[in-house]
DNA sequence: AGCACGCCGACT
DNA sequence: GTCGGCGTGCTC
């Protein structure tokens, strides 16, 4: 840090023309506040914005430089290395370096500078009536109106105050206001002392109630919280006032950090015996980590290996060691029984990160551990971004669940920000799963990462018996019900006996495909192996791949069979419902979706009525998997094994596999038996069979075939691009020329297949039309460049034709 | 991104 | 003649 002459910043604007650093002076009265990661207001154009430096110079390369006009932390929050973090996963997922800050810094972190105006002396000669003499009055009027608000309302208002502003006539100045405010809370002390007490008591005369609280304060001699005095003498802040006025109980604002959890932990519970398959885990793992030099394992562990208390006593291990740990679990299994064990383990050490926490909260926990009040992190995805100094281990549990992608920009996967972080800090990654992602478990199959496996149950728990159903033969027999006679005949018994019942509609998509109910047969496109799609447009029933685009007609006779029972298919939790209250009548049943599930909490709300037996039934989709220890629950139907099986993705055999096999592995684990009954009309699918017998290693063997004959991941890495317009043709249009520019860029590269434009899975959303091209390569490095500049030269055109073009990096899902 | 500037058509 | 439409270009 040689001198602080002027500061390279990057200001908060998501926009690709303005990624790059910007060079301000650093006024003398600033140079020992300001350093890399610190966050500062700018002047830019005529605005004043956020930034944050990435790099201070002795001389700046252009001739014209505006001064920094304000710090905005004493603290730099972003350190050197997630400066660096920022600039790399703008690289990797190509978005710009505002977009990659925003997602590591708690969202309450933003600054927001606005305009204060202030009317000098003579106000301006207005002719009555005009919008000069409007803007005039509304100053008057309010004057703590800000310009932006202003502007924001009456557009027109712009030039009138820029015009007044030159004139001198009104004068601005700019204040800044922090996203999350620290929260306060009031401390009140006795002011008065010995004989001056006394006098105040008698002062205070027949004013009982105040003579009480100034004598509990004089006898607790130090600071008590006020909200503790209030509800200890059962008095109000009008019995405060007064004493506070005359001086005898003073006031204290003092900082606290909110605690979302509260958890009383009590004494901190101890570490488990291990097994010998968990001490060989943990073994690996401790010797890693005490290694400071960056390696990735991955935990395969059956369901109910007892994964979790190796993660603890790595993680314990670790903090041993003066470094800190991060443990990432999906957000849905972020339950409070998730933290308590955390906190009951490690009390104060865990801060907690995740997306249902209010913005002052996450800003409390995201301070806990900047300030290394914490050593431990339990949170979703995002908590893989923890400013902590030392890491010496980052834990991603379930690791194959989708949710470890992020969305929006930038869509990064968490597993690739560990291993990162990972090579920074001399890190451990542990990716934990007891159905590992196929790339996961090709990499540890190939040497590339370590393996650590555990295939024996802690508790020899007993697996339930599954039963796959030939839904084929059910439509022989004249069942064309969605209920097999084997599950109705289930279901019934367990509402007979007053037991409970699970079924999940396992649909990821919205897609429906095609399948013969006779024998099964799944209309596929012969290039991409994926099943297509039923798409009725002008009365013309078509069959589409989402994935390349090819198209044919929808067959009414079975090409496979010759039976006329083609039907397409996909069927909502609502339907099912339905069928469910027509066919059992007087059932209660809780139904789990998106729709029922969008409030705060209700998701937790949902499973606890349906845990107080409120219904018999539990109804959803598979957010409902991780909530299966219900000790009254002996029955778990999957309605359809086909709807996730035939959904337009070629994860599409891995996701059933897994979510069976979560069914399968956690259903009936208390002291009822279980059963789980499986329909689908593909029963001898590998992905159901597999499942049934709970053999991942021959699902993966398998797997790995299909996926090198169709080169899918992991034998290459996906790109997919996605044209969005409300005008199809545009859309379409942007869409084919970016294909022909890829098609430019990588003719004739063997390391680089182009799959065409065809229209998005979700091909009209909110009434846009969506259209995909997808990239296939080798080693992304290999193609970066060229990827960048088609696609900022495409994207601005796609902005200039009224839509846009959105790119995902390592596409997990293609939508 | 968001703002200014600048060049065109349609109005009091 | 002027107001306001949006295309273009710039921001240390």
């Amino acid at each position: 840090m040689s001198s602080k002459r002027f500061a390279e910043v990057i200001v908060e604007v998501k926009s690709s023309g303005v990624d790059r650093p910007f060079h301000y002076e650093v006024p003398e009265a600033m140079r020992d506040r300001v350093h890399i990661g610190t966050r500062v207001l700018v002047p830019f154009g005529p605005r004043r914005l956020e930034g944050y430096i990435v790099g201070l110079a002795e001389a700046a390369d252009v001739t014209k430089t505006k001064a920094i006009l304000e710090v905005l932390d004493d603290e730099p929050p972003l350190t050197p290395d997630l400066v660096e973090l920022a600039s790399w996963l703008s690289e990797r997922y190509l978005c710009t370096r505002a977009a990659s800050v925003q997602a590591l810094l708690p969202s309450g972190m933003r600054a927001k500078a606005s305009t204060k105006l202030q009317l000098v002396d003579e106000p301006p000669a207005v002719t009555p009536g005009s919008l000069e003499a409007e803007l005039l009055h509304t100053l008057q009027e309010s004057p703590n109106r800000t310009k932006e608000q202003l502007i924001a309302e009456h557009p027109r208002w712009r030039s009138i105050l820029r015009e007044w502003t030159a004139k001198g006539i009104l004068k601005e100045s700019y204040q800044v206001k922090q996203g999350a405010q620290m929260k306060t809370v009031v401390y009140l002390t006795c002011a008065v002392q010995g004989e001056s007490f006394q006098s105040a008591l008698a002062e205070l005369g027949r004013a009982k109630k105040q003579k009480e609280v100034l004598a509990y304060l004089f006898d607790q001699g130090e600071p008590v919280l006020m909200k503790a005095v209030l509800s200890e003498l059962n008095a109000s802040t009008a019995t405060l006032k007064p004493l506070v006025e005359k001086g005898y109980v003073q006031k204290e604002l003092r900082e606290v950090l909110r605690d979302p959890y509260g958890i009383e932990h009590g004494r901190l519970e101890q570490p488990l015996p291990l097994t010998p398959l968990q001490r060989s885990a943990y073994d690996q793992i401790a010797a890693a980590v005490a290694s400071e030099k960056p390696e990735t394992f991955l935990l395969h562990g059956v369901t109910g290996s007892g994964k979790t208390e190796v993660y603890l006593q790595a993680i314990a291990s670790c903090v041993q060691q003066g470094r800190q740990a991060i443990m990432l679990v999906p957000e849905i299994s972020l339950t409070p029984q998730m933290v308590e064990r955390f906190k009951k383990r490690f009390g104060d050490a865990v801060a907690v990160m995740h997306s249902r926490l209010s913005a002052g909260e996450k800003f409390d926990e995201w301070r806990r551990i900047r300030q290394g009040d914490v050593t431990i992190v339990v949170g979703a995805r995002s908590a893989i971004f923890a400013p902590f100094r030392s890491i010496g281990l980052m834990i991603i549990d379930e690791e194959h669940e989708a949710s470890y992608k992020q969305d929006d920009h930038p869509k990064y996967l968490a597993r690739e920000v560990a291993m990162y972080r990972g090579r920074q800090h001399g890190a451990t990654v542990v990716l934990g799963s007891a159905t590992p992602a196929l790339e996961t478990r090709w990499w540890a199959h190939q040497g590339q990462i370590g393996l650590l496996e555990m295939s024996d149950r802690v508790l020899g728990q007993n697996l339930p018996k599954v039963r796959v159903v030939d839904m084929r033969n059910e439509l022989q027999e004249g069942n064309r019900s969605m209920f097999s006679s084997s599950l109705k005949q289930g279901i019934e018994k367990r509402l007979e006996k007053g037991e409970q019942i699970i079924l999940f509609l396992n649909r990821r998509g919205f897609a429906t495909f095609v399948l013969c109910r006779s024998c099964g047969y799944v209309a596929r496109c012969r290039e991409c192996e994926i099943p297509l799609t039923y798409h009725k447009a002008r009365g013309l029933e078509q069959l589409r791949c989402h994935y390349c685009g090819y198209a044919e007609r929808m067959p009414h006779v079975c090409p496979d069979c010759g039976g006329d029972h083609v039907r397409h298919f996909g069927t909502g939790t609502q339907r099912v419902e339905e069928e469910l209250n027509r066919v059992f009548t007087g059932v209660n049943v809780i139904r789990m979706d998106v729709d029922t599930t969008s409030g705060k909490g209700s998701h937790a709300d949902l499973l606890q009525r349906f845990r107080n037996r409120e219904a018999q039934i539990l109804l959803g989709t598979q957010m409902i998997a991780k909530g299966l220890d219900f000790p009254n629950v002996t029955l778990v139907g999957v309605i359809s094994a086909d709807t996730s099986l035939f959904v337009p993705d070629f994860r599409a055999a891995e996701r059933t596999f897994q979510l069976l096999t979560q069914v399968a592995g956690r259903a009936g684990r208390h002291q009822l038996p279980g059963e789980v009954i499986v329909q689908s009309y593909n029963p001898q699918h590998y992905a159901v069979q597999f499942a049934k017998q709970q053999d991942y290693d021959r699902f993966f063997q398998h797997e790995i075939r299909v996926r090198y004959g169709v080169h899918n991941p992991p034998f290459c890495e996906l790109t997919a691009f996605t044209s969005v317009n409300v005008n199809e043709d545009e859309s379409l249009r942007i869409a084919r020329k970016l294909e022909e520019r890829l098609r430019n860029a990588f003719g004739g590269r063997e390391d680089v297949t182009l799959l065409g434009t065809s229209p998005a899975p979700l091909s009209r959303l909110q009434g846009k039309y969506r259209f995909n091209v997808v990239l296939k390569y080798g080693r992304f490095k290999q193609v970066a460049e060229q990827i960048r500049s088609v696609y900022q030269e495409l994207a601005q055109e796609a902005q200039k034709a009224g839509g846009y073009l959105s790119i995902d990096v390592n596409a997990q899902m293609i939508l």
